[in-house]
DNA sequence: GTACGTTTCAAACATACGTTTGAAACGTAA
DNA sequence: TTACGTTTCAAACGTATGTTTGAAACGTAC
């Protein structure tokens, strides 16, 4: 172990810790212990604990925006001319390149959504600037891709309508381990992470493609509502 | 001021910094200097930090629980004998009771969203288990009568489906400041609360109602997507 | 085998946290 | 005024955190 596993072993362990627990409420001591690594490791291999951060979502973010590039660009030469790829699709694609990621298992996958989750939440302002720096370009064509594909809508009400989006998105798939377990002690069924993205995409078309905004009654009327 | 009104200072300047910042990265000595009152206040009137967290939820819940249940009367008695309540009423009565908060202006209102995101999503054990606890009525009924108004779904879809919107709502809610900011220095538009839940609740409606779940290709396949 | 760059390690550092303490200040009723 | 329960306050406590340090261990090239 030439270039020592150390800092895999200090990745794979913070990654499981930082999903657990959340960014602030996880130590450098709780992740080098469950690392069997000694506590200075983190400082000597990273930096610091931000850096740390910014390092377990790299090794996964930077070869996803990889895969997610060359799926848009298929996307778009399969629909050249034609009409744009349609909502679904560019849905799909996003899902699908995550299931394709390499080296990453189905629990890896779930475990990374509840971070990107937890990224888009907790505050960690040096982390939402790092994730914006770093991986803007697919984040934006992913957002003229969703453009093009509902033209029907406002720029505001596309604007909204995202961000129920990334928020159904990030909140099931950030607790989607929990959610899976409660549904099979409840009614005794099992679910597997991508079971859960083929009911989330349609859900999340349709509200896309969802009428017109709700007129909202004045205060203390009693209007009736469709 | 018989009673001080140190206690509600504490809670004002804590809503407000918990919001902001999430619980965690909120100390004791930020609240209490925001609240210019002596640190040992907190331990003092309510016992430690986590009380005071319960508190602040409390504060604005338990009317607000109130409220709920009597427009869930409401909406019952309205359709007695007919056709249960619809989506849209169910989902509209939530924020309309929200709305109609006293004490409440809309700043207040846009807060309280923000930690009740927080409270879903960051762990805060404690936190779940006092809402759970203090709160399970009325969400028990908001799931019933849910269960009305899509008698056409299973139960294993009705599930996720409920995970879903309530992903878009909380996490829609719980940064709206920041993002009513973000569309307005971008498109120039000024936003309010209730038009972000006039947008978004016909796009819980719509989501709920969607077709079928998708097929999943296998992988590597190239499946023509609907 | 010796020298040297890299990595590990135990220990300590400075700082921030939630909480506790005991005395001072306050308000009120006798 | 006196006495007493309540509230405030400055100070300290114990603990946990991220980070730094300097020596030891390791691996490799000469």
């Amino acid at each position: 172990m030439a270039q020592s596993d150390t800092v895999d072993r200090i990745l794979d362990a913070a990654e499981e810790l930082f999903a657990e627990r959340g960014f602030s409420e996880t130590s450098l001591r709780m992740i080098t212990s469950k690392a069997k690594v000694n506590l200075a490791a983190v400082n000597y291999h990273f930096g610091s604990k931000n850096a740390l951060i910014h390092a377990v979502f790299a090794r996964f973010l930077t070869p996803y925006s990889a895969t997610l590039e060359s799926a848009f660009d298929q996307l778009e030469a399969e629909c050249q001319g034609g009409e744009p790829p349609s909502l679904n699709r560019i849905l799909w694609a996003l899902t699908e390149s995550a299931v394709r990621m390499p080296q990453r298992n189905e629990r890896g996958i779930s475990i990374f959504m509840r971070l990107l989750g937890l990224a888009y939440t907790q505050s960690q302002g040096h982390l939402r600037k790092f994730l914006e720096e770093e991986y803007s370009q697919p984040f934006g064509r992913f957002m003229s891709l969703l453009k093009e594909a509902t033209p029907e809508l406002s720029a505001v009400d596309r604007y909204w309508r995202i961000q129920f989006m990334l928020g159904a998105t990030a909140f099931t798939m950030s607790s989607s381990d929990a959610l899976i377990g409660i549904l099979e002690t409840k009614i005794g069924v099992e679910t597997s992470v991508q079971e859960i993205a083929a009911r989330l995409v349609p859900f999340l078309a349709a509200g896309m493609k969802a009428p017109e905004k709700l007129q909202m009654p004045p205060l203390g009327s009693d209007i009736e509502l469709a």
